[in-house]
DNA sequence: CAAACATATGATTAATTGTTCATATATTAT
DNA sequence: ATAATATATGAACAATTAATCATATGTTTG
């Protein structure tokens, strides 16, 4: 029994869901603020706080982004006392940013 | 003379203007019709009717969504009679397409 | 050259989103 | 328990942006 969406006129696409999901991660790579926070963590974590003042920014609006890079299991936290550190979540996430470093570089 | 931001605690963040680009570019894949735009392309080359066609949207959308495209490296095109063939610009584009992919099939 | 077809683009509009401000929650120290 | 510190969150506002509509540009065919 075909499915909806067989066509076997054209290279069947991934699950719109799928392709609606992969947009909205590299949405969250896709503004300048957060990713100025992914990448102060790039060698290693840091606390809300930390990030706030290397980067001055509020620490609301920290708050705010580490919530969204959080929820895109971007990144991983542990709380230690009253801080919460902040770490990138896995190599995934350095290799997405490496990646667009290097298309950046191309002639 | 110390510059402003060169603080020796921290590891030295890239250029903001880097980071900056690095975010525009991902914002390029972040929207769910360009990416399905860039997935139509991963197999072969197509004109701007067929991507209309094949995802449903309407020509207006797809070529504003192919100047952005093109705008950022993304895909290449040539133009063969009437028609433009538009294809994907370089591997980078199926690798960051395909970690993006990894990331959300993780546990 | 005119008609037809393919693509590009400018302006407008609706929806999304990042920041700020105020306040809430959570942990530690006195 | 209260104060102090660290982080989170809700609401409101301003700015960005994708789709649409109308129209322009470019190419081929009769």
């Amino acid at each position: 029994m075909a499915e909806a969406g067989t066509d076997k006129t054209v290279a069947k696409q991934p699950d719109d869901e799928i392709l609606y999901d992969l947009a909205e991660l590299f949405k969250v790579f896709g503004d300048s603020t957060r990713i100025k926070i992914l990448y102060s963590m790039f060698e290693h974590e840091l606390c809300v706080n930390d990030i706030a003042r290397l980067l001055n920014l509020s620490q609301s609006s920290v708050s705010h982004q580490l919530r969204i890079l959080k929820t895109s299991k971007l990144v991983k936290f542990r709380r230690d006392g009253k801080s919460i550190y902040y770490s990138l979540d896995d190599e995934h996430v350095r290799s997405i940013i490496s990646m667009g470093m290097e298309h950046l570089e191309e002639p």
